[in-house]
DNA sequence: CTGCATCCCTTTGGATACTG
DNA sequence: CAGTATCCAAAGGGATGCAG
């Protein structure tokens, strides 16, 4: 038969999802974070690993150059003798801090007033 | 077996990211878009399973008890002889919407002003 | 200093089937 | 209709080591 007999795989059909691929470009852990941090100006490599203590430096390589091909941010290689490389946000990236800010609010509010934001137990040391 | 041998694995200490944990209310697949769709008001299951045609029933009812945990939606079951039950947004859970729109807006922009949104490398061979 | 390659493990989402 | 339980597979991130 010429029909395609899929038992559970499926080469997932792009989500007609408007709203997830609009959203796409912050997706990836820590890319939050990374914009974030850019946010008052060129930061290095080695910066932003300090900024963000828990991420990996193979992580930060694969966000920094995702965020560079979405048109987020600029990179730029200084000629230094020990090589170093700067990231910045561009025209368009400052504009995702307001929105992140936005959410940054209510996430806020969300914690403040009492709620469980399903992390009672940060009794963590 | 009580001792379990943990190679290179550490209980994840809490990340101390501010960010990232204020933005974790709108983690999990499909999240952001149950909330997009009951921003016009109540939702029955069924209707947001329609909404988000790739969402599973196991993962929308999954995000359905997170965001109602977190206080974004209220779930309402209606005494109607087969019964059904309505979502809807909390107070707090309306504020979400216009932090999701700006969000969405600059990643239209992202994608309407020609460049490559990592999907113009569909053309590998 | 940057950043890639590898390996491995955890997470988590999809499919399916079943219950109230 | 609403939701849960299982199983499964793929994605993605952490650690480490090496390279430019």
């Amino acid at each position: 038969m010429a029909l395609k007999i899929r038992k559970n795989k499926s080469p997932d059909p792009p989500a007609p999802c408007a709203l997830t691929h609009c959203m796409s470009f912050i997706s990836g852990a820590w890319a939050p974070n990374v914009i974030w941090n850019l946010r008052e100006g060129p930061r290095r490599f080695s910066e932003l690993k300090i900024d963000i203590p828990p991420i990996s430096a193979k992580v930060l390589s694969t966000r920094l150059s995702e965020l560079e091909k979405r048109g987020i941010i600029e990179r730029n290689v200084l000629p230094t003798s020990p090589p170093s490389v700067e990231y910045k946000l561009t025209q368009i990236g400052t504009e995702i801090i307001p929105a992140l800010d936005a959410l940054v609010t209510v996430g806020h509010k969300l914690k403040t007033r009492g709620l469980n934001v399903d992390e009672a137990e940060v009794s963590r040391s």
